[in-house]
DNA sequence: TAGACTATTGACAAATTGTACATACGGTGA
DNA sequence: TCACCGTATGTACAATTTGTCAATAGTCTA
């Protein structure tokens, strides 16, 4: 069950739901490994989520074909790095994402817009 | 799996991301029927939800001390229905939620000007 | 050479969501 | 009266997603 608390653990919730079309814009930038794009994430407010998630997104757009990926042969230091390339087919799917997140935001503004009409109209109601 | 074509089914999985705080705005208006509520929600762009769904979201937030309901005295006709009214504890967190909305629509206005202005800026470069 | 930091992965538990079906009341037409 | 339709709600389980913990691995430094 759990739906307990408000808020479940910080913004991760919410965090997960724009982190696919963010790494996609952030690949569009240019090719980058997980580790960078994990960090990238915190300008967009998605920091502090559990790498874990975000190579498993990684690898889920991967099958998807929105992105290839490599082991990247300059090795600077440390462990071996995978570096993630955006292909044409993710090109269209951060377009598509795009939209999708237009009309998101439309549901937003709508539901927010009939909360505050609904209780300016309450303020007047002597109750 | 899954996770297969894009947008799942419909728009069903952000309908139900955004169920809870319109079922709680329907409610601030005035108590209701499930049914009704179920409805009503076509009104927010979330039509065509399960009504398994609604209902089960329904309980939770009664779980949850937002909401109460007793069964309909009055049966103007069909089976027995149930009235849901809106709590305190229910109105607070239809505060925290417009809250949280107000900050899920910033989160996607950055990443949309984020978009659009590198976009724009591909325009330019000839590549 | 033990520990810290960078990087990535795997596996499993926990939670959420989708779906199919069960139930029940009242009205309508044959 | 019986079959059937529309309204209304609920239950149970399968499918999917998410959270978390631990494993691995290379490099650097004290």
């Amino acid at each position: 069950m759990y739906r307990g608390g408000w808020r479940w653990h910080g913004c991760s919730r919410r965090a997960v739901r724009f982190m696919e079309p963010t790494l996609l814009l952030l690949l569009h930038y240019g090719p980058a490994h997980g580790y960078t794009l994990l960090e990238r994430l915190e300008e967009f407010g998605l920091g502090g989520l559990n790498p874990s998630v975000v190579y498993r997104a990684l690898r889920d757009m991967e099958e998807r074909g929105w992105v290839t990926s490599f082991w990247d042969e300059e090795q600077a230091q440390g462990p071996p790095r995978r570096v993630y390339r955006l292909t044409a087919l993710g090109d269209e799917a951060l377009k598509l994402w795009a939209q999708d997140l237009e009309e998101t935001r439309g549901l937003i503004d709508h539901l927010l817009a009939s909360y505050r009409h609904h209780m300016e109209e309450g303020e007047d109601e002597h109750h």
